[in-house]
DNA sequence: TATTGTTATACTCTATAACTATA
DNA sequence: TATAGTTATAGAGTATAACAATA
């Protein structure tokens, strides 16, 4: 019990083991790998593609509230923002009512880019959980957003 | 639905909502800032506690083959290795079958630090669990190890 | 005073390539 | 020739502090 690949042999990892956030990190790190083998040879990162995603389910929304949706912080929000338009994929144009803000749209590329990344994606996690009942993923999605839920 | 706090509002995280990757970031992301609360003031980064958590079930073993258990690269091994070493939590001592490698045991310091660490982040995950059965934890759990056993 | 976006900075984790000394 | 440990380096994610312009 308690095992991990190694080789051909199985080495105890102790304590570890019984620990749930050592698997969440090991779950994690395979499923990061993936996204990356999916998504190679295009610019759409993790972080990228989520704001993305926000900002596609919310046209001309600021970039404060796209990174509070996502636990993103406000000086790490910038370089997304800049690397999107840069990009061609995010239109940033100033607010009307309050001259500090910008607000942010898909471009029609942008749009694309982001039907063909969800499709690899979603690619990636059919490879990810193929061992998973509908139930079983259902049952972890829930159970994955009841833990990210407790931050007082 | 596809919703994530900000302020009193919710915002709509579009298609990223449906995607298990995405709430795995964010669980990942609620643990580690706990944990890092629960080990506050100690040196017990994720990385070195899991290295000590092996080297304490396999006295003597190489740093070659705790990397392999836990997935960590041989290149990064080496400071986690030397910072073990120099907070005298970790002992490394010459092979006498391999001039190569070093055998691996903890320090009583390091046991003792092992002990404490892993009553901190039991707590820890007792409240990232709390809305989670006993039952829903060990399913937990067998789902992050498929996912992560998913590494062709 | 508070907030938006910004710059600068730093720490952690992870990844690859190339070296050395042994095997 | 392969392996154990090492060095150097780089990318990505995340964190804080401080600033200018605006609210």
């Amino acid at each position: 019990m308690a095992m991990a690949e190694s080789d051909g042999e199985r080495v105890d990892i102790g304590v570890l083991d019984g620990l749930v956030g050592y698997h969440l990190r090991r779950a994690m790190g395979a499923f990061s790998v993936d996204y990356a083998r999916a998504v190679a040879g295009t610019p759409m990162r993790q972080g990228l593609f989520g704001v993305m995603s926000v900002i596609a389910a919310n046209p001309g929304i600021s970039q404060g509230i796209v990174g509070k949706a996502l636990g993103i912080q406000r000086a790490n929000m910038v370089a997304l923002i800049t690397e999107l338009g840069e990009l061609g994929l995010v239109d940033r144009e100033p607010s009307a009512t309050d001259r500090r803000a910008f607000n942010l749209t898909l471009t029609d590329k942008g749009m694309t880019m982001l039907k063909d990344t969800l499709a690899r994606i979603r690619d990636h996690e059919e490879r990810m959980l193929a061992a998973l009942s509908p139930a079983a993923r259902q049952s972890l999605t829930a159970t994955l957003r009841a833990i990210a839920a407790v931050e007082e």
